[in-house]
DNA sequence: GTCTATAGGCTGATAGAC
DNA sequence: GTCTATCAGCCTATAGAC
């Protein structure tokens, strides 16, 4: 039993991981469970072994992928406050971010839809970012800080992904940044 | 003949006026032709005689809500760049904004959906874009700090409408402002 | 221009064989 | 746990009456 346990837990990751890489690049709702566990290699039918429901599959799916980010963000090797941040804005707005949604951050990605769903999976969301907020926080110095520099990646993000012009979208990204660091130069 | 023309065209702006409330609230792709008809009035069936096909109307009723921020941003009574901007974050940044999508701005409602379209849609969204931009460069003094501003504008009001927290969204949009009025002190 | 009716496809979810 | 088969509902789009 334990055995069995084990591996269902490790399926659960593994279908976890797929369905947030499509969830990420076509969007949650657009994608029906039929093309997530085919991704996976498996049926529809197979999904309700391991989720009760597309909503529960949802959630399951935006705790694992926030624990993601905010993995990322504790294992920047830096501590100084200003080679820390350096190092995150460069990471976050870059173009490979911008055009590979698929394995990049979720905020940008699914916090529109996250928007739209209902309470209960917005608290669940809230708990989750705001740990990744006190990350922020540690090195920034305000939780205020905090919660706009985060607001200005995940808007520089979605406001590239959304432009066709490619030069544009550089800008855009190099543009956030700066605002970013001449901000943060006036209390260092 | 004309007389046919102009109803027409004032019947398609008000298809246009009412889908992109709807949109905005629910979302473009997850609400179906349907429902955007059923708050006309009409039904599904007179949909195409204004519209070629869905993703028509997607097109067309962007560039509808786009004009619609311009002229809200055109409409400032300001010129003194402080004054200008002060007005513009308390109008942006409010909590009735972030609780009211269907009356709000639609960067930060559909902007991750153009994200997810074709080349073409965002060739359009994006020529309307640069023109919203060209009136924050215009106050703001640098194409660098408009863009910046805006992605700083659409990321503070996608990120409080997925939290939960009343508290927390206002300190949200509090933390947004804060940053974007220190960063532009620098150059006053 | 709008209606009703309908085609054809996709969706979330369930039942039963293995 | 996964499969196939299936249901009931919704979707985009079209056809024909008025």
């Amino acid at each position: 039993m334990r055995y069995k346990t084990g591996y269902k837990e490790q399926r659960r990751k593994e279908l976890l991981h797929i369905s947030g890489q499509i969830a990420k690049k076509n969007g949650f709702a657009a994608t029906g469970i039929d093309a997530f566990m085919k991704a996976s290699g498996v049926t529809s039918g197979a999904f309700y072994s391991h989720f009760s429901s597309k909503n529960d599959l949802f959630k399951a799916l935006l705790e694992n992928e926030l624990q993601n980010s905010i993995q990322m963000w504790q294992d920047n090797p830096f501590e100084d406050a200003e080679q820390w941040i350096e190092f995150e804005l460069n990471r976050y707005l870059s173009l490979s971010h911008v055009e590979r949604p698929a394995y990049g951050c979720v905020l940008p990605a699914l916090a529109s839809e996250v928007a739209r769903s209902d309470l209960q999976l917005k608290q669940t969301y809230q708990a989750e970012l705001m740990r990744g907020q006190q990350i922020f926080k540690h090195h920034l110095g305000s939780e205020e800080k905090a919660w706009a520099v985060l607001c200005q990646l995940i808007g520089a993000i979605i406001m590239a992904r959304s432009i066709a012009d490619e030069n544009l979208k550089q800008t855009i990204l190099t543009s956030s940044k700066a605002l970013i660091l001449s901000c943060l130069e006036t209390v260092a």
